[in-house]
DNA sequence: GTACCTGCAAAGTCTTTGCTCATGT
DNA sequence: ACATGAGCAAAGACTTTGCAGGTAC
């Protein structure tokens, strides 16, 4: 649900003041949920909206505190477990002990970790979802969701069309 | 787990004196890594040898406990430690913060996880791995491990055609 | 004006570790 | 004997929470 796309600009059914304009991506999501924006969220998420990747608590409060230093650690675990609950933040574990983040996508996505230098790479596979949704029902489940991540290693001979690094949206794959 | 047709008595080919008949399975792999086998870690490696399900730290600590109070839990935090870098046990993380430890085993299998009760099922899937591993090469990574689970909700309609195709012993107590 | 937020620090969880005594080989 | 393991409790790492004052709507 909410899928970005019309609802950013189109959306603006509401009586959208200027107050609006201010908000990031996620700021309007939670705006549309109706969460109070005080001046932190407000710049949290600021943070996840234009976070490429996916940070930790202590980075999420690293970076909020360069916008405004008036930011608790406690308010940015707060946040991300408010937004979660929204649905707006999905918390990964990519192992390290520490929960990670990112904005919920329409697209499913995965990751690969670089077992070296701790990089994620996200890809998408459409059958994947489908493959396991069987698998699930054969055992007498309906599948809720899923959690799917690769470790490698980078390859020498790199075949992979320049993959750097996070092919956000760019479906990785080329097949 | 560990399918006990063949590996309990057949294997010993070894100098298997009356010492070694007393240890567990797990018990004698200790052994043959070099491990030094405490009345502790004797316990604790039956413990991880009769388990059937995926334990954690307090439950494997509470099932020690109860063949020989004289365990602390801090022993089997080591414990456990020891054997995952012995390659001895998997840890595993079904969500909940705590690590759950099974022991390892040949033939890859994966997780579902019932989101209602906790309970988890295993399954085998041949394909996937080479799947996953085409998709990492294809990103430029050698596959290194990987990370499945599946949560989902039991079904009303009962199917579960049992034997289908890799529908692994469900796990005892099934609820 | 009120319900909800925030900062701060204390408390909680799960896990590791320092130290000293005990034990396996 | 000697290296290694175990107990105990304190410390760590990450996250949550109680409380008093602030703030969005």
């Amino acid at each position: 649900m909410t899928p970005p796309q019309n609802s950013s600009q189109a959306r603006s059914v509401h009586v959208v003041s200027s107050a609006d304009s201010q908000e990031s991506r996620i700021g309007r999501l939670c705006v549309e949920r109706g969460l109070k924006m005080t001046g932190q969220r407000r710049v949290i998420a600021r943070v996840l909206s234009d976070a490429e990747d996916h940070p930790d608590v202590e980075e999420l409060y690293r970076r909020a505190s360069a916008l405004d230093p008036r930011i608790s650690v406690a308010t940015v675990y707060r946040t991300v477990r408010l937004l979660e609950e929204k649905g707006i933040l999905e918390r990964r574990d990519f192992g390290g002990g520490r929960a990670r983040y990112e904005a919920s996508e329409h697209g499913r996505h995965y990751h690969l970790i670089d077992v070296d230098s701790g990089k994620v790479t996200e890809f998408e596979d459409e059958e994947h979802e489908a493959l396991m949704r069987r698998i699930a029902e054969r055992l007498g489940f309906e599948l809720v969701s899923m959690r799917l991540e690769l470790f490698g290693r980078r390859l020498k001979q790199a075949d992979a069309p320049a993959a750097t690094k996070k092919a956000k949206r760019g479906k990785g794959s080329a097949r």
